[in-house]
DNA sequence: CTGCTACGCTACGGTTGCGTAGCGTTCTGC
DNA sequence: GCAGAACGCTACGCAACCGTAGCGTAGCAG
């Protein structure tokens, strides 16, 4: 890793090998434990790859456990139906989606509370949150240019709005995000007239 | 605590001066570390108890943490204005003030996460959020029973949408939680007319 | 083919934490 | 006062985990 002349890409295709068999176990074991659950001795005895190696690739545990957050979240393809209500179905049912399965919204927690006091962490949590939010922004940002949206509102805000709630039921009040949930969030979005007169 | 005979209410004075320090230092490692942030031997340190003492009055380091996370939350006072609009924003400011200070809401992220893997904690979550959101579910019941909300309408639905959002500012998205926004927040409640048209 | 590099293995040393045991002391309720 | 409960203290045993050292082996690049 120091070395200088062969490092240019991935030569050796031991490292790459190492490297992904162990971070791979490192993910794995968050789903399974949090951020917490992670340990280097179990990472070695889950991937087969000997603790002393895992050391050779990381300078610490905590570096390893920030390098598997970072490659967590994958971003959304972005919609562009043009019309901001449709892409916002899009998204919003992907994310409810990927809310009930077990991925990295079962780790987010975890993260989160880390953040809460690790900067580290703070800063790849930052980085997930843009990456997993951004097509919801670009979204809106598109409908505002559009005049879909009003010119005052800030798509930050648009997009807390319609996010919030799901997220708060599948962590805070722990209810079942259904069909109905989601479309009382959606109706309540710009572009469309308020859920209380249809 | 098995004896049978004394232990009627709180007999010896001794008991409950050690039961308190214990818990208050817990709370206070868990304002600091979450609950993985507590141990018994740094609880024992912080307060002065010893770590035999603790272990007469708890059975484990778990049954320590349950506890403490069960006396967590006070709910805010139930307003009562008569209109949903007024009820609704005295207890958001309460939450936001709240969501800002160094209390529970430092520790709910770390309650969260062990909450997706400890059925313990689960149920102790699930009880402290009940506590933390009942005035605002009684706002709501209320508002609908006078018409001010269409009988339609969860007051589940209504809360999510509501306090969603600044949950979600507050832990997910770390932007401020500004007066700005909560206006935002506010003026999509029922009982009042959408945002966009003011 | 050869030399370098990554790797696996074993074995540490040190720390932290859980939970228990035994004993003497102090406080409390009666 | 007095018996008994609660407490503090010290000292364990055990497990998990972090991070390191040394050595021999296997695989890769040239």
């Amino acid at each position: 890793m120091v070395e200088g002349v062969e490092s240019a890409v991935g030569l050796d295709r031991r490292v790459a090998r190492s490297k992904d068999a162990v971070l791979s176990a490192t993910y794995e074991l968050m789903l399974e434990g949090g951020l917490g659950g992670v340990s280097v001795d179990e990472v070695s005895r889950r991937c087969g790859v000997a603790k002393t190696t895992i050391y050779r690739h990381w300078p610490s545990r905590a570096a390893l456990v920030l390098d598997a957050c970072s490659q967590m979240g994958v971003a959304a393809p972005q919609p562009d139906t043009g019309s901001l209500a449709d892409d916002l179905r899009i998204l919003v049912e992907g994310l409810v989606a990927e809310l009930g399965a077990p991925g990295w919204a079962s780790v987010l927690p975890s993260v989160i509370d880390a953040a809460e006091r690790d900067p580290d962490i703070a800063r790849a949590h930052a980085s997930l949150h843009r990456t997993l939010m951004a097509p919801f922004v670009e979204a809106v940002e598109r409908a505002r240019q559009r005049g879909e949206v009003a010119a005052a509102d800030e798509p930050a805000d648009v997009v807390a709005l319609l996010v919030g709630p799901l997220f708060y039921r599948r962590w805070f009040s722990r209810e079942p995000l259904d069909a109905s949930f989601v479309e009382t969030v959606l109706s309540g979005m710009p572009g469309r007239r308020p859920r209380d007169t249809p």
